[in-house]
RNA sequence: GGGGGGAUACCAAAGUGGACAACUGGGACAGACUGUAAAUCUGUUGUCUUCGGACUUCGCAGGUUCGAAUCCUGCUCCCCCCA
């Protein structure tokens, strides 16, 4: 039997992810029958990040409630640069990088969204599309009669993100940038035709996009479609969701380890955490308000940015890294590390940690503290060390050093060959043992 | 072209023959506190050390002196004023 849909627009409703909406009869529209749902994604990079997240969960939930949900990588309008927003002309990527970006990102989707089976919508499985395959097949002159013919320039220029850069002199607007509403307005029409979509999702800043879309589908095909919009994540700063002085979050373990992931999420302001747990967890409603309560009584706890980092951590990177990251945090956080069966399972705990090479024979002899913490490159000197020392702030296996006498032997080995070193609350480094 | 001022540690900035490894502020690093936040407080901040000290450092190279960041000579670089 085909499964049931059930009423995702009250769940949107509840998590305030409707910022804007074509049509006040969206809800009864979705429950009448299984819909198929669009989100445009830019291959910028070889990777998703957490910006990606917000449009990425929404297509999952689409999918969860019964629908088809369409990822449309945007091979071609991402070749072009997207003026929203923006408040530069963008620089081109190569046709070629951007090719290897949508390889990449389809995998990464591919953990969120079901591509392969029909057991959420009876519509089938979701679908990842690239607009490169049908937007690069036409002429421009083709383009200009079949497209352009049906989009009045007075609407185009009326529209934010083309007029914030029409009235800025200094920045102004290529020719290129314009056109790319026509091509995402395309995008839809193409979407509508071949595989009946009928929404578009997509930022608060997408508006403006995704409403030339409905309009150019009505003109050409005379479909009548459907956009919304969600609110934008940003912080309570006014900064963005999801960066670091250091770079963004990415979602390839191999650009953010899933330690670092889980640490941003777990370092939420109190003030951004409810809205987080309602935008990017599928937690039921009961358990956010609750989560919203212990903040508000117990902000000390963290409950709701613990419960925020364990499940997002989960849902990118599985529940096995979880269960190191878990481990990870202990331990970096004062728990005192006992003894690793193996090199492969400290490793794994100590992923981000350098580490440097101490001859096994030195070890056997004992190693003083301060030369430990030099060769570990802790400290730049031993004199520095010893002042470390001193301080109490050199750690051996997490448990304090409180003699600048005290030798490292094989008896602190926290695995076959690893000893752990730490100097102040979060510098840590492994010492590995060679012959 | 002429005249004047300057160069000190990660940064800023004192120090004008010995008490100077060099005041002070910032930064950084530790510790306490704390919610893995912020603020605050305390300590440290050239190298080595057998913890007694030893050695190297105030733009660069020489010199005077028992002794130089400090005085002299030359060089390099920077700033300002006049033309």
């Amino acid at each position: 039997m085909s499964p049931q849909l059930t009423d995702i627009h009250a769940e949107l409703q509840w998590r305030q992810l409707i910022y804007q909406c074509t049509s006040d009869r969206l809800g009864s529209w979705l429950m009448a029958r299984p819909r198929t749902v669009y989100a445009g994604f830019d291959p910028t990079s070889d990777s998703l990040h957490v910006g990606h997240l917000l449009p990425l969960l929404m297509l999952r939930r689409f999918q969860k409630s019964g629908h088809r949900p369409i990822a449309l990588v945007g091979g071609a309008t991402g070749s072009i640069g997207d003026p929203s927003g923006k408040s530069q002309e963008r620089n081109l990527q190569s046709l070629e990088q951007i090719e290897a970006n949508v390889v990449s990102i389809r995998q990464q989707m591919a953990g969120l969204l079901d591509f392969s089976s029909d057991r959420h919508s009876a519509l089938g499985p979701a679908l990842l599309v690239n607009n490169h395959d049908w937007i690069s097949r036409f002429s421009y002159l083709d383009f200009l009669r079949d497209v352009g013919k049906n989009v009045p320039v007075n609407v185009m220029i009326n529209k934010e993100s083309v007029k914030n850069r029409l009235e800025n002199p200094d920045v102004g607007i290529s020719y290129t940038e314009f056109s790319y509403m026509l091509l995402q307005a395309y995008d839809f029409v193409h979407l509508n035709r071949t595989f009946g979509c009928e929404l578009q999702l997509g930022g608060s800043d997408q508006w403006g996009n995704v409403t030339a879309g409905i309009d150019l589908a009505r003109r050409m095909a005379g479909a009548e479609v459907f956009g919304m919009t969600c609110p934008l994540l940003t912080k309570s700063d006014g900064t963005k969701m999801g960066k670091t002085e250091s770079g963004a979050i990415w979602l390839d373990p191999k650009k953010t380890s899933p330690y670092q992931f889980y640490q941003y999420w777990r370092n939420v302001a109190d003030e951004d955490a409810g809205k987080c747990l309602r935008f990017l967890t599928e937690l039921p409603q009961e358990e956010v308000d609750h989560l919203d309560q212990c903040r508000a009584t117990e902000p000390a706890k963290a409950a709701s940015q613990i419960r925020l980092a364990e499940w997002l951590t989960e849902l990118i990177h599985g529940p096995a890294a979880m269960e190191l990251v878990r481990q990870a945090t202990e331990i970096f956080f004062g728990g005192e590390i006992g003894k690793f069966a193996s090199d492969e399972d400290l490793n794994q705990v100590f992923a981000e940690v350098p580490s440097s090479e101490l001859v096994a024979a030195r070890l056997a002899d004992g190693v003083s503290i301060a030369d430990a913490l030099v060769e570990a490159k802790l400290t730049k000197s031993k004199g520095e060390a010893r002042r470390v020392v001193a301080e109490g702030g050199a750690y051996v296996n997490n448990r304090r050093v409180d003699s600048d006498t005290h030798l490292v032997t094989t008896a602190d080995l926290s695995s076959p060959t690893m000893i752990v070193l730490r100097r102040g609350k979060k510098n840590y480094a492994l010492l590995r043992i060679v012959d």
